[in-house]
This record gives structure tokens, sequence and C-alpha cells, in this order.
DNA sequence: CCCCCATGTTTACAGCGTAAATATGCCGGG
DNA sequence: CCCGGCATATTTACGCTGTAAACATGGGGG
């Protein structure tokens, strides 16, 4: 209630609007002067937080890794068989994906948020440490060979990523049958690693 | 020379100019007013053709999908090896998305087309033919599992696209070793397919 | 031959990002 | 305690965008 200051942290509630303004509307109703709205104040305050709507779809994109990691900690059990927990993982980057949609697609496109932002940086790579994680004590084809972890975890990444921005656009649902998301999961087994105990 | 109408055939010359423009300023620079300008004529000239942004986006992501599909089979002799085919197919799909990164984002960014329009998914799965074809004839793990075929050239689609984003959104270069395009055919045996020659 | 209609132009409008000038009010030095 | 400075927010303005409606043009079919 109390607005402690000219408004208290906006910057959070620009972010926390943007969010909701993607969801809502997809990227064509994220709006700096939207944001602005949503958060009550006038459509030039942004700029102090933010330099400009680069700066903001940044902070958002970075919100959205460390959601996207949270998603895809979910079903992850501590001491959880390491299919298990591929598994689970998997699911919830997919999830997330299928959840949301339009927070999803701004993250991957390379033209929106600023990459080279330090912020947005840290949590993508939080993001990446889930899937580092879960690669980590699987049998891989030549796990012995130089780098082998590294080109697990990208082809790893890959799969999913292209997975989930090729179901997002509908390019699988062409092809007659329409393949269900949870197909990601099938797919994992075949794709190098063996599960240790029978599938579910 | 000969304008024989008012213009003679605006449409392709408006995707023409939209092609340009994305190669020269990214997405950003993707304007109707500027393809119009381009193209000479007015700015409510593309309405009459394209009814709108969409439209025009739409079409040139089909026409996207053509060239994709070009660069995929570029490399593609008539006798060639399985292995080398796939090799062929996935590097035409990498250096695709490399070298034409605004176009390649275009076509498969959610928001932008309109994926249920009759040419675009004509055209887009002219590009999946040609998966579809190195994908056959490979020796997949199961692959005498129903629907083991989809799934494969399902996998076959998702990893190589999801490099070719992450790539171009930068992911990879911020493990510190910036892994090279081609790493993507150094995947492909690993992923599930044995190459019955020798590697190159 | 002439009219119709597809094609292109003009004009107008609301919304966008951005910039500059202006106002507001908390915080720290005196 | 007070007051100046400065981060924060507002106001105003500008050029650009997509879209719509009214208007012009000219080639081809009845």
């Amino acid at each position: 209630m109390n607005r402690p200051y000219h408004h208290g942290d906006l910057k959070h509630a620009l972010v926390e609007a943007g969010l909701a303004l993607l969801e809502e509307g997809g990227l064509a109703a994220l709006t700096l002067r939207a944001c602005a709205a949503r958060a009550g104040v006038s459509h030039a305050a942004p700029k102090n937080h933010f330099g400009s709507l680069h700066g903001l779809v940044t902070a958002i994109a970075a919100e959205g890794f460390r959601r996207h990691a949270i998603f895809m900690r979910e079903g992850l059990a501590a001491g959880a068989a390491p299919g298990e927990r591929l598994h689970a993982a998997l699911e919830g980057y997919v999830r997330f994906a299928t959840e949301h949609p339009h927070l999803f697609e701004l993250m991957f496109s390379p033209s929106y948020p600023d990459f080279a932002d330090p912020e947005l940086r840290a949590s993508a790579s939080e993001s990446y440490a889930v899937l580092r994680d879960v690669a980590t004590g699987l049998d891989w084809d030549k796990a012995d060979a130089p780098g082998a972890q590294q080109r697990a975890e990208m082809m790893l990444w890959s799969l999913v990523h292209g997975y989930a921005i090729l179901s997002l656009s509908g390019q699988f649902s062409q092809g007659g049958a329409c393949a269900p998301v949870f197909a990601v999961t099938e797919i994992a087994p075949a794709f190098g690693y063996r599960a240790p105990t029978a599938e579910t």
C-alpha cells in the first residue's frame, strides 16, 4: 500500500507487467507503453531503469530463464535414478514451452533480448546447469572420447529445444498424426542413452 | 523496363524486397512501408496482394523454406552413401541458418508467419521432405518398432534445428569453448546413426 | 466501344519507441 | 533542522509504423 517512494520498485513491477502482457496477448502485446500503464506509471518512466525496449525485454527473458530452470527442476527428486531425472528435466523443458509459449519464444528469439547482457547470461546458464546436471552420469556413446560430455550436453539441449520450438510452430502437426508433447520422453532413450531401469 | 501494367507483378517484387531488407537490417527492418518503397509503390499497395503484414511475412517465410530446401539439397549427390547424404543435408540446414540468420529466425518464430497458410505449409513440407529423404535407409535404433521412422525423423529435425537456433542465439558460446558450426556433423553419427563407411 | 474491376494512390488516424524539457520528493551534508 | 542535489517520474513532441477508407487509373471482357 505504502508507495514508499515514487513507486517503490518499478523495474520489478515492469518485468511482472511485461510477463503478464506476454501471457495475455503474445509478443505483439508486449509494449513499453502497455507495461508502463499496467505498472501505473507514465510511458516514459521505464527509460530510467531499462534504457530502451531491448533492456526491458532482456530483463523479462532473464526472469523467463529462471522460471524455466524451476520447471525443469520440479520433477527432480534428489535420489531418483539418472533415467528418471533425465525424463523429468526434459518433460519440464517441454512443459514450460507449452505453458508459456510466448515467453519461451521471446527467450530464444535471437533478435529480441540482448544475449550479451550479464544478468541474462547468468540466468540462462542457471537453466543450462540443470541440463548439465541430468546429463552427468548417463552412459553416452563414446563417453570416454575427449569432449564427449560437452557434445552430449549440446546434443541433449539441441534435441529438446528443437523439439519444443518445432512443436510450438506447429511443424509436427502437419504430417497427419499430431505428435503428443510427451513423445520427447520417448525420444530420450533412443537418443543415445540406455535406461538402467525398465521404462515406465 | 516495360512496366506492363500498374506494376507487373508486385507480390513477387514485395517478397524480394522483404528478403533484401531482412538481410540488411534484420527483423526490425522488415517493414510494410519499407518493402513498398523498395518495390517502388506506395505504402498501401501491398494490401491488395497480402491482406496485412502477416500475409507478407508468411509469403517471405514460404520463400525462405524453398531456399532452405535448396541449401539442404545442394550437397546431395544422387548416388552418395546414406551417411554422406545425412551429413550434407544437416550441413546445409545449419549453413542456411548461419548465412541467413534473420530469415531463419522469421521462418521459425511462432508469432510471425501464419503457419496455417497453405502455401507456407507446402513449402515447409518441401523442406521437411529433404530430411525425410536422408533419414530413410539409415540404421536407427529400434528401426523395426512401429512409428520408429517418424520418431527418427522428428529426432533428426529437432536435433539439427535446436542446434541451429541455439547457435544463432549464442547459447553455445557462453561455456568458454565456442562450438564450431561444423560440430553438428560430428554430432550426427553419435546420435543413433552408425556410419557404414569410415568417417571423413 | 465502353464499362467494370483489379490495382495503385492519397489521406487520415491511432499507437508505437524515443528524446528533451520539466516537475517531484527523498537523502545526506551543513 | 534545513536545504540543495539527484534519482525518479511526467509532460510534450517527433517521426515512424500498420491499417482503413476514399479516390484515381487503366487493361480486358462483354
